[in-house]
RNA sequence: GGCCCGUUGGAGAAACGGUUAACUCACAUCCCUCUCAAGGAUGCAUUCACGGGUUCGAAUCCCGUACGGGUCACCA
């Protein structure tokens, strides 16, 4: 068989060869220790939790060698495709702050870095190949492959397009020719030199070293709309765009064979592989990967609409990259995620469980460490989003605000009570007069959870003669334990404890009072901290409106 | 079904043949304390899916079994 001849006749407007595409795409000149990896979504719109992974986990590993970053767009499935689905992922990726040095929307030396625009540079490799005599085309209909499957099934044999089932290889350029002329579909395939029967070996960065039989299927590499599949586009893109370290679901690793044999087929060398566990997440009982219908907390969006900070989401996510990231991050609570050395070798081969709890627990810790002016300003970008109104408040009252969040913030071991920018307006609602005060006593007080109402004189004497805005805290406590013990209260826990008789109470069941009555909750931050974010004059007004309630 | 990968407490996991199996989260109890949050203390795997083997010695090496996952597309 005349192969170029062949060549010209399947892909005649194909002028270009190989040699072009070397030139064009030189080799990128780095250090050896510098990575170049990529990100490489399809265009579906959005990023779920398992993309982000894969996308932190590639940028985290190119920024530690000072390497490259691109993001490359797999858009080779026209089904799949979504409208303004690059957009959609470019967002997501910026908001997460995950930076690329090249790529599609941003450009580069080594574009197009949207498959659907290298259709001719893919073709051209294809080409090469069918000259050489490595690719064929094949007319085999979906009914004939199916026939092909069954029969193979009932004789109980491997399944697949191979050997003596490869038919297509066996056409001669007459029968071509006249398939072309009768208007046929055809895929390109390419002519496996492999043998089951020989093993390879693979040393995978993740995986480590993994046996598989060679690869003897005669794959398609160019479908029947002139596109390549996946496995073409990768060896083709991958290899002209210099990429040192793919890094990608393992759901690849069966691939690896054929991977390997595209890039020998070509003399090439093919790239280290590191191939990462999916994020699972235990689903009565057993595990699956996290999945973009059924679960909620597996699109961005979620957390965003929680307003659970970026940051923390990639802190979590550099836990399950390396364990050992959290004991060095606990360590080093000064230094981010930019000074941690990640390394493939302490990557797990198993899939992690998603852990919302502990994603939480890291946001919490994530918050304390922030300075209320940061919490504020966090908090104004997310109620701007989801609660105008409260929006409105805080940027009123702005520095009122950053003094409430500022509430045990600055100490050794600061309040975690945060956890995500939706928990603030619960936290500190009742702190804003106009949201206090305009609410209704009866809304307010239902529960009554402090029932105490036959002391309301306690609060009397308490504005009137132990109220000072400038007291510091010791005194405070001082004059509340004296104006307990004038009412029949102990004034320490120790000495209620050691003669319960002989007490209506302790100075704590006269802090829950005022606490009480000023917020309207059992449970709130330091009362001392409190009652120095309110002026005498809500203080009284909110005194006033407890009374109202008992009094009704 | 073939081929691959995995299996250490409720969760993430450490350990890379050598005494009592790190650490973090969760949970429980206690302490501190004006409530909450935080913090402190303690507890939570006599055992590393199971069975066999190698070894003076195994969670670690080998074989087998079970279970879970992936893949066998003109999807990525």
């Amino acid at each position: 068989m005349n192969h170029n001849l062949l060549a010209d006749l399947l892909l005649p407007e194909i002028t270009k060869d190989i040699e072009y595409y070397r030139e064009k795409y030189p080799s990128r000149n780095l250090d050896k220790k510098q990575i170049v990896t990529r990100f490489a979504p399809s265009p579906t719109g959005f990023i779920h939790m398992g993309s982000l992974y894969s996308a932190f986990v590639s940028s985290s590993f190119a920024a530690n060698t000072n390497g490259v970053v691109f993001l490359r767009i797999e858009d080779t499935d026209k089904k799949r495709e979504v409208e303004n689905g690059i957009e959609g992922i470019v967002d997501d990726l910026k908001k997460y702050s995950i930076n690329f040095d090249e790529g599609a929307t941003i450009g580069g030396e080594y574009g197009p870095y949207i498959q659907s625009e290298r259709k001719e540079i893919y073709q051209t490799f294809i080409k090469h190949l069918i000259r050489e005599g490595l690719a064929y085309p094949c007319f085999c209909s979906e009914e004939e492959l199916e026939n092909i499957r069954k029969s193979q099934e009932a004789n109980k044999e491997r399944l697949g397009y191979y050997g003596k089932w490869a038919i297509g290889r066996n056409l001669t350029l007459e029968e071509i020719q006249s398939n072309l002329e009768q208007g046929k579909k055809y895929t390109i395939r390419l002519k496996s030199p492999g043998d089951f029967n020989r093993r390879i070996t693979h040393m995978d960065l993740v995986k480590g070293k993994v046996e598989f039989p060679e690869n003897d299927l005669d794959i398609v590499i160019m479908k029947g709309d002139g596109i390549p599949t996946y496995h073409f586009a990768h060896l083709v893109d991958d290899y002209l765009m210099g990429t040192t370290h793919v890094i990608r679901g393992d759901e690849w690793l069966s691939s690896v064979p054929v991977h390997l044999q595209l890039f020998q087929t070509f003399k090439l060398e093919p790239p280290k592989y590191a191939h990462i566990s999916p994020i699972v997440k235990n689903d009565g009982g057993s595990r699956r990967k996290l999945s973009k219908r059924k679960d909620p907390e597996s699109a961005i969006s979620f957390y965003h609409q929680k307003g659970i900070p970026e940051e923390a989401v990639k802190i979590y996510l550099a836990t399950l990259t390396n364990t050992n990231f959290e004991e060095w991050y606990n360590q080093n609570p000064d230094k981010g995620l930019k000074d941690f050395n990640f390394t493939f070798e302490k990557m797990n081969a198993s899939g992690a469980l998603f852990d919302l709890d502990k994603l939480i627990n890291i946001s919490k810790t994530y918050f304390s460490r922030l300075s209320g002016e940061e919490v504020y300003a966090g908090a104004l970008k997310y109620y701007l989003e989801y609660d105008k109104e409260f929006a409105c408040i805080i940027e009123r009252n702005k520095e009122h605000t950053i003094n409430i969040l500022n509430i045990e913030r600055y100490i050794k071991k600061p309040r975690k009570d945060i956890s995500a920018y939706e928990d603030i307006k619960e936290e500190i609602w009742y702190l804003f007069d106009e949201l206090y005060l305009d609410k209704d006593e009866k809304d307010l007080f239902k529960n009554n959870e402090a029932d105490l109402e036959h002391e309301t004189s306690i609060l009397d004497e308490y504005i009137d003669k132990y109220y000072d805005k400038d007291d510091d805290k010791q005194t405070w406590f001082n004059k509340v334990k004296e104006l307990a013990q004038n009412h029949g209260y102990a004034g320490s826990m120790k000495e209620y404890r050691d003669n319960q008789d002989s007490f209506k109470g302790h100075v704590g069941t006269i802090c829950e009072y005022i606490r009480f009555a000023l917020t309207s909750k059992t449970k709130t931050p330091d009362l001392y901290e409190i009652l120095k974010l309110l002026d005498k004059d809500s203080i009284k007004k909110r005194f006033i409106k407890f009374k109202t309630f008992l009094n009704n």
